[in-house]
DNA sequence: CGAGATTCATGTGAAGTATACCTTTAGGCTTAA
DNA sequence: AAGCCTAAAGGTATACTTCACATGAATCTCGTA
């Protein structure tokens, strides 16, 4: 008891952070640094909606953690704030503006989170729930689902503003039929008008849709850049200055930091979680202040729990067949052979796995398609070779790194109960 | 020896099925007049 | 008669299966030099 009290104690004395909030992913600060220009961009392309009129549609592009989101959202926030504060205004002295700004509303969706916003009839079913009406998980034909989107935001005259964020992600896995409906609603609208604002990671985003799409989405488009090495510095000493205690960030802490994440193409949420998770394991250890290796350990933690996350949460016949990817890997590493793993032998593998422990079996067709998702996720690379006589097939290198894979079988052990 | 046909093992698209869930509708029951 | 509840009917999205056809280079075949 006493032992625990002064573990907890000296745990409550010797936080090293001020306000850990400061440097997590959802949190927005006042400025952002070194987007000064996108953020102008933006706000100008979406301003004429303050005064009640439609917005070209606007598209946004940058490789993750170049600021997409906070700047967009950013705008978003300053946008509401004013309307709120104008409509105050307004409602004192009774000018015509109330009525129009009134009915401003911008929504913020992540087309990316499973389960949520992953198809066509998710994203406009949680589109509607957003709105304030209620929509069912399924069940309904996705017309009805479009109607009653119609109708939800045609009921008044109010202008609206769709972010969608990673909206790659859903354009690649199903088709550009929302994209394409939704560009085109505004004719079908008598009241209500609407702008899309999309942000996406991948910068080929555009060439690969629908044209009319493509020229009504991309009526604007605002550029991210990665930031360099310098910048990050500037933005995590910021952040840092908020987020943590004087004097518990050694020196050559932040340029690390900073280095680290410019390697990977300047990004500033990796640099931030980095930040962070040094602090915790530093403070885990109970160190006075944040040294150089804690920066190690945390990028490697991060690594890790950013891929077992992935492995943990997928569902169990997903397991199953990268649990049967791994052991085939382990196997070729200890009869050195070749590295490639053919989609037959995952099969067979992955069916031996089922059989032992009683679950369905799926077949050869569903299991490439998950092997195609596996790709997309970065569990593995596959490329689709033809191996002449001996057939077509994809040749899969697993991409989850060495140090990881016994942390991984184990977590795909206990979840499969073997 | 080399061009063209063959072949293998799987990729891939389309259509079908099972499941879980939704709305609508019709019938039965209750209630109030 | 009007109102309410329930269960069946009819419909959908999603995850998966079934069927059928497409692929593409190593290998085979066979005519030719």
């Amino acid at each position: 008891m006493v032992k625990l009290n002064k573990l907890f104690d000296s745990f409550i004395g010797n936080s090293l952070f001020k306000d850990k909030f400061v440097l997590q992913a959802n949190y927005s600060p006042e400025t952002i640094p070194h987007r000064d220009e996108q953020i102008e961009q933006i706000a100008r392309i979406l301003a004429p909606a303050l005064r009640g009129e439609r917005t070209s549609n606007l598209f946004c592009y940058g490789k993750t953690g170049t600021g997409k989101t906070l700047s967009v959202q950013y705008v978003r926030n300053i946008m509401l704030k004013r309307k709120e504060l104008l409509e105050k205004n307004d409602s004192k002295k009774e000018t015509n503006r109330e009525h129009e700004l009134k009915n401003l509303r911008i929504k913020y969706i992540n087309c990316k989170l499973k389960k949520v916003a992953d198809t066509e009839y998710r994203i406009l079913a949680e589109l509607i729930r957003k709105l304030g009406s209620k929509v069912p998980v399924t069940g309904l034909p996705t017309d009805y689902v479009y109607s009653k989107f119609i109708d939800t935001i045609d009921e008044k005259k109010q202008f609206l503003i769709l972010i969608f964020d990673e909206i790659d992600q859903t354009v690649k896995k199903m088709s550009d039929n929302l994209l394409y409906n939704l560009t085109r609603l505004n004719s079908e609208l008598s009241n209500a008008q609407i702008s899309i604002v999309g942000i996406s990671n991948d910068l080929t985003f555009l060439d690969n849709i629908d044209p009319r799409v493509r020229s009504s989405l991309g009526e604007e488009e605002v550029v991210f850049p990665p930031y360099n090495a310098l910048q990050l510095q500037n933005i995590l000493k910021n952040r840092a200055s908020k987020a943590f205690k004087k004097g518990v960030i050694s020196d050559g802490v932040i340029s690390k930091c900073a280095a680290f994440a410019a390697r990977e193409h300047g990004d500033a949420r990796r640099a931030l979680d980095l930040l962070r998770v040094s602090g915790e394991l530093a403070e885990r250890q109970q160190d006075k202040k944040i040294q150089l290796k804690h920066i190690d350990f945390a990028n490697d933690k991060i690594e890790r729990d950013k891929i077992l996350d992935i492995i943990e949460t997928e569902p169990k016949q997903f397991q199953f067949v990268l649990l049967a990817i791994i052991k085939l890997n382990e196997l070729k590493k200890r009869n050195k052979e070749g590295i490639e793993i053919f989609t037959g032998e995952i099969y067979t593998t992955y069916q031996n796995l089922c059989q032992r422990t009683g679950t369905d079996v799926l077949t050869p067709r569903r299991v490439s398609d998950i092997l195609a998702e596996f790709d997309m996720l970065g569990l593995i690379n596959a490329r689709v070779i033809s191996k002449g006589r001996q057939g077509r097939t994809r040749a899969i290198r697993l991409a989850i790194p060495i140090h990881l894979l016994d942390k991984s079988k184990k977590i795909l052990y206990e979840s499969l109960n073997l």
